[in-house]
DNA sequence: TAGATTGTTAATCGATTAACAATC
DNA sequence: TAGATTGTTAATCGATTAACAATC
């Protein structure tokens, strides 16, 4: 169990590859170079095998990769080749959206519990599951083993349902609420803050400016 | 007019610094030290400094910043002194969802135009928007002078509206279709693949096997 | 074998952290 | 003045790129 830490523009990458080798595969192509995919995602074909390198040898040399094999191999390296159960909580216009998203359920999130406080969301059904209150969140998520908590509740209830969701043992948190959420150092937190994209932007937009 | 490059990383903590200014700023408190922004953020007092030192001299020493001047100053930086007039192409769950996300309108991002190509979506209004069919994109956007395009059309269609928005003089695009796009050098294009999020996680929740 | 392409090492580049002089 | 905290430089750490031997 050597512990090599593996960058996470890395992780990143290989999701990418890993997409790129589904479209290749369903053209019917068999073998692939680095350099092929590196081109097809706009990288530079040393930091494919360099990505690559850091989990073994899935290459043929003077040949390339098997496309199959090596998609399969990827999505296994990124824990998909099983399936996660997911929590969703706060049933917004996001959390609605979320909800119905095809790439989670492709790549085998499938999401088996919703949460909201909203009377009037409690006991309707999205995609088959039954929206329930929050107060059964500690007791649900945990019965179900869940494994990911997925946040779309507003910023000031976003905290408290942090901890409801560490409390019911789940092992990572995806955070879409524009906070910092304060969590244990063995719970996996990512944020995704859909304005702070759009501010990358206008600053590059600007940056002639520095 | 010096061209000193500024790693992506600062500008994604400027954003995160600014917001929990504006939280400190709200609690009425006047002066904060780089310390206790590394706090409430989660990173290095360092840090703190340097990404602002890119900038400007900002505090004064032994004393530390103004909350309301500095949260003024990083706003400037990222751009968002001037609101952005931004475009929505594709009314699916998605695209609904960031038609009405709050936190777009309160940095400055506002959307002025929607299209899809669903007649059964063209003609109705979100927020007081109409929504066009795509075939006016072109037209519509440059007439607005529309700096940003966002995306959340199938994968299918992505690379056709991206090209759209480019012939309409979009200065930047934020990508929510899982694919690699091409763009013109000029462009600024930011992709949001919402998958990837939850696989960077699963990675991480599996990576005592490496 | 000759050509192609991997896997890996070394060199480069870039970002973060630590330390401290400047100064309020 | 003494204590605090910035702004900045130097040291460290980490990631990317380039080069090439290995080998199919």
């Amino acid at each position: 169990m050597k512990t090599l830490k593996i960058p996470e523009a890395t992780i990143i990458r290989l999701s990418v590859y890993s997409r790129y080798l589904t479209e290749v595969d369903r053209k019917g192509i068999i073998t692939i170079s680095s350099g092929d995919i590196a081109e097809g995602v706009g990288v530079s074909p040393a930091q494919v095998r360099k990505d690559l390198a850091y989990f073994g040898e899935f290459g043929t040399r003077g040949v390339g990769y098997n496309v199959k094999d090596l998609r399969r191999h990827i999505l296994k390296i990124l824990g998909l080749s099983v399936d996660w159960n997911v929590t969703l909580v706060g049933l917004g216009n996001l959390g609605h959206a979320l909800c119905s998203y095809k790439g989670f359920r492709e790549r085998g999130f499938i999401i088996t519990s919703i949460f909201d406080n909203d009377s009037s969301k409690i006991g309707t059904t999205m995609n088959g599951v039954e929206v329930m209150p929050v107060e059964q969140l500690v007791e649900v998520v945990k019965q179900n083993r869940t494994q990911i908590g997925i946040i779309s509740v507003p910023v000031s209830a976003a905290q408290d349902i942090t901890d409801k969701l560490v409390q019911a043992g789940v092992q990572a948190i995806l955070n879409f609420a524009p906070v910092v959420l304060n969590v244990p150092p063995e719970i996996e937190l990512r944020n995704v803050d859909l304005a702070v994209n759009l501010e990358v932007l206008t600053f590059n937009v600007g940056a002639q400016r520095f």
